[in-house]
RNA sequence: GCGGAAAUAGCUCAGUUGGUAGAGCACGACCUUGCCAAGGUCGGGGUCGCGAGUUCGAGUCUCGUUUUCCGCUCCA
């Protein structure tokens, strides 16, 4: 494990020192959970991006493409639930280390003077029997009255505090009625916070509740108000599939381990609209096709497990996640789930469109069932940086860092160097470059002895070097020196385009 | 959010009881050389994370703060 932690910090490192991530403002000190992506990162990055919306869009001629914008109309949030399910007032005990909503703190003292008053109902009817009268005794008795009036009493208080919003005040509520932390039995509360999953901002220009927008907690909703335009100015027949790349933010609460859990990052989502009934068919092909996607970078079997969930959200009826082993453990990496039609239905009923497909098979209409598979960008980064990065000892005992990234995602595809800066050769090779670069990024480095510039390109993954020497001059040819094997092969210049096309497809 | 640890040059680190900030690598220029990371010469780069305090004097001591890492917690 130690080894672990040990590689997990090599792989922040590498990725500042060689330019794929940088953390974001670091000359301001940084900002929390946000990282920037570097010249190579970017690459990299699209090249993940491009991977993925091949084998999604343009494989499947059922599955089309989207990109929906980052502010949505405040209602689709409330659809959704993001609104109400994440709004809620916590405050934490400092002896126990547990968090309780605040509301529910003072609902459940309140329910416990309920239980007095029962209690003292019970005493009651013993004592009269069946000439006890509960209505009566608990509008008489004074000590009822009384719990009844601190109820009364605390509910408008805790009443007024939600509307007004005041968080100081609930702490001091709770202070005040002496509630305790039913683990530590203290009373060492920390301050009562807000946390809404959602940032929120302003649209337009006057300033007031109704025009409080979110950035996109997902991506997902962006498809799901769009199934309509999609279907019909597309002409999509059930099943079919609508797919986004996008960014999308959370405000959490411990957004930590480098970029795998990040404020604002990047989703690759796609929504695939079914006949209902045959979700779970469909579920299960996701299920496996998505794995076969991973499985098709080369990283081996053993790094990637299913997580089938047990407790579902309030969404779905099936949900599976597929797991990747970081550095620091198996964690998800990509979600695939049975959305049922909640999604759909729930817009429909916000927005008041009717949101339904017209199926020519069955002549008749219906709400569509949704799989989705959800897969983190950012992660889906990192578990590819991790993997390849690696340190590799070799037979004369030296050691070499080499990042065995799949060519197709190398953020350069080749790098073309002279031998030696003199006798034309770096002319050469600048010809090189412009044949290559049409087509392929291509770097060219002229700097240092030819072997550390070889080890230069293995640390960024880059999987061919291409030397010319004074035998290109006279002939044409050029060695190319594989970063996996470093073994060189003489090969024509003309032979260049087409060699590193089947090397990296 | 709670607890623990860390922060000195791009990177890895040194810096003595408090007394003028260093090394290696990297980077730039020039020379030399050439097929798997270490040639030579010269040079650029740090108000020691930030802010206070103690002191004649703080990289060093004290407090606060920010960021990162580890553990807990949270994660529709």
């Amino acid at each position: 494990m130690a080894n672990q932690e040990e590689l997990f910090k090599k792989v922040v490192a590498h990725a500042k020192e060689y330019g794929f991530i940088f953390p974001s403002s670091e000359i301001y000190d940084g900002l929390g959970a946000v990282y920037d992506y570097g010249q190579l990162g970017v690459e990299l990055k699209n090249n993940i991006k491009q991977y993925w919306w091949r084998s999604m869009v343009q494989f499947h001629e059922n599955i089309v493409g989207l990109d929906s914008a980052i502010f949505m109309h405040p209602r689709i949030w409330k659809a959704s639930g993001h609104v109400d399910a994440f709004n809620d007032p916590l405050i934490d005990n400092r002896d126990s280390k547990k968090r309780y909503r605040a509301d529910v703190l003072i609902e459940d003292h309140m329910a416990k003077i309920e239980d007095k008053i029962n209690k003292e109902c019970e005493k009651a009817h013993k004592r009269f029997g069946e000439a006890f009268d509960r209505q009566q005794f608990v509008t008489t008795n004074a000590r009822v009255l009384d719990y009844q009036r601190q109820i009364d009493e605390i509910r408008a208080r805790y009443a007024e505090l939600m509307n007004a919003n005041d968080l100081d005040g609930l702490k001091q509520l709770i202070l005040d009625l002496g509630i305790v932390c039913p683990i530590s039995g203290t009373r060492n509360w920390t301050d009562v916070r807000q946390f809404n999953l959602m940032f929120a901002t302003k649209m337009g220009s006057v300033i007031d509740d109704s025009d409080t927008l979110y950035l996109r907690p997902e991506t997902a909703q962006g498809i799901f108000v769009n199934f309509l335009n999609v279907q019909k100015s597309g002409r999509m027949k059930i099943p079919f599939g609508i797919a986004q790349i996008g960014k999308a933010f959370r405000n959490e609460i411990v957004a930590r381990q480098f970029i795998f859990r990040m404020r604002e990052f990047e989703q690759m989502e796609m929504q695939f609209f079914v006949r209902p009934g045959s979700e779970l068919e469909w579920f299960n092909y996701w299920k496996e096709e998505r794995l076969r996607w991973h499985l098709a970078l080369g990283i081996p079997r053993e790094k990637y497990r299913y997580h089938d969930h047990e407790k579902l959200a309030h969404y779905a009826n099936a949900a599976t996640d597929i797991e990747f082993e970081f550095p620091f453990g198996f964690k998800e990496l990509e979600g695939i789930h049975s959305r049922t039609d909640f999604d759909l239905k729930r817009h429909s009923e916000f927005s008041g469109k009717k949101l339904q497909y017209f199926d020519p098979d069955l002549n008749e209409s219906y709400t569509p069932y949704v799989i989705e598979t959800s897969i983190g960008l950012d992660r889906t980064f990192l578990a590819i940086f991790s993997h390849a990065l690696m340190e590799e000892t070799l037979e004369d005992g030296s050691t070499r860092t080499v990042l065995n990234l799949p060519p197709m995602l190398a953020p350069y595809k080749a790098a073309v160097l002279p031998l030696v800066k003199k006798d034309g050769l770096p002319e050469k090779a600048r010809e090189i470059v412009d044949l290559l670069k049409n087509h392929y990024m291509v770097q060219y480095d002229e700097k240092d002895a030819i072997g550390r510039r070889y080890r230069r390109q293995d640390a960024i993954g880059t999987p061919f070097c291409i030397t010319v020497d004074n035998d290109t001059l006279a002939d044409g040819s050029v060695t190319v020196r594989r970063r996996d094997t470093m073994q060189q092969e003489r090969m024509p210049i003309d032979n260049l385009l087409m060699y590193i096309h089947n090397n990296t497809h």
